[in-house]
DNA sequence: AAATATAATGATAATAATTCTCAGTATTAA
DNA sequence: TTAATACTGAGAATTATTATCATTATATTT
């Protein structure tokens, strides 16, 4: 399926719904300012921290969107599965988990980049070694700190 | 080579020379203070955050080492490469570099452990996909949050 | 639609983690 | 022995995060 913006939007609908279920079932209200994050999230290709969400919100969505309900909501995704979070040069950012594959972030210390990749052979590795040592994972947090082809000259 | 006392005492030395060396090298000096973090961090078996790092100084070296100098030292550890921090549910904890291999961290949820492993495996398959994209890695931070096998029953 | 119960929010206070400052002390080099 | 440099402790300052609580919004029941 390709990415034109038709199928994006209609990806985000779809996600919406299923977490604003999840929510319900957990007797939460799936307000406003949840979807903000949620979308902000969605949109973003990068790792984002908490205040820049918090100034997205106010730039994009006109939203005046609290420090405080911003780390309660995050964590109720959290709670619920749909973010994760990953320390990015000793800064916390968020991503989103649903249907992302297992993947790996490498980060440059020059540019002080993120990008991620996803390889099916690593992770065939980590469970062939998981599934030895029953170990039943529930995700996996991969931070490679190095230097980028482009840092390299 | 076996890890019987006599040959982990040499190991030890030998790795307090090298670091006093890197120290020298940069114009700092290799104090008791250093001596002693690097030791409680050489003969822990567990990964160590700040507060324990203090409260094992006082209880087996009987130093009246303060937290300021700690987060001094440990940092000044990062930067020359002795040591890396891991957060593990939240929380920061430190690990000797030196000399260790490439290894991941299992973090169990339920009974909060943290185990290491190595797997060649794994690593080669960072490696190919790493040296496709060139990107020259200077350190692995990983982390598998889940559940052990003893937490399953 | 009004009343009730429940959940969410904002504003701020409280706490925890980390860094900064600076005067006094230790170490090294000359 | 002196001078220069680095280290330390104690606490202040900063930053990140969580807790509190009165108010507001949402959902449910009647």
């Amino acid at each position: 399926m390709s990415k034109n913006p038709e199928n994006i939007k209609n990806e985000y609908l779809v996600l919406v719904n299923i977490i604003k279920k999840r929510f319900e079932k957990h007797n939460q209200i799936f307000t406003i300012n949840k979807e903000i994050i949620f979308k902000i999230l969605f949109e973003s290709c990068e790792h984002l921290c908490v205040d820049e969400i918090v100034q997205i919100a106010q730039d994009k969505f006109k939203s005046e969107l609290k420090e405080s309900t911003v780390y309660r909501i995050l964590s109720s995704f959290e709670t619920l599965g749909i973010v994760d979070n990953i320390i990015i040069d000793d800064k916390k950012r968020f991503e989103l988990v649903y249907f992302k594959k297992p993947h790996y972030h490498i980060y440059c210390q020059e540019c002080n980049k993120v990008e991620e990749f996803e390889s099916a052979e690593i992770h065939q590795a980590f469970l062939n070694h998981l599934m030895e040592i029953e170990f039943k994972p529930t995700n996996f947090n991969v931070i490679i700190n190095g230097v980028c082809k482009k840092c390299q000259n």
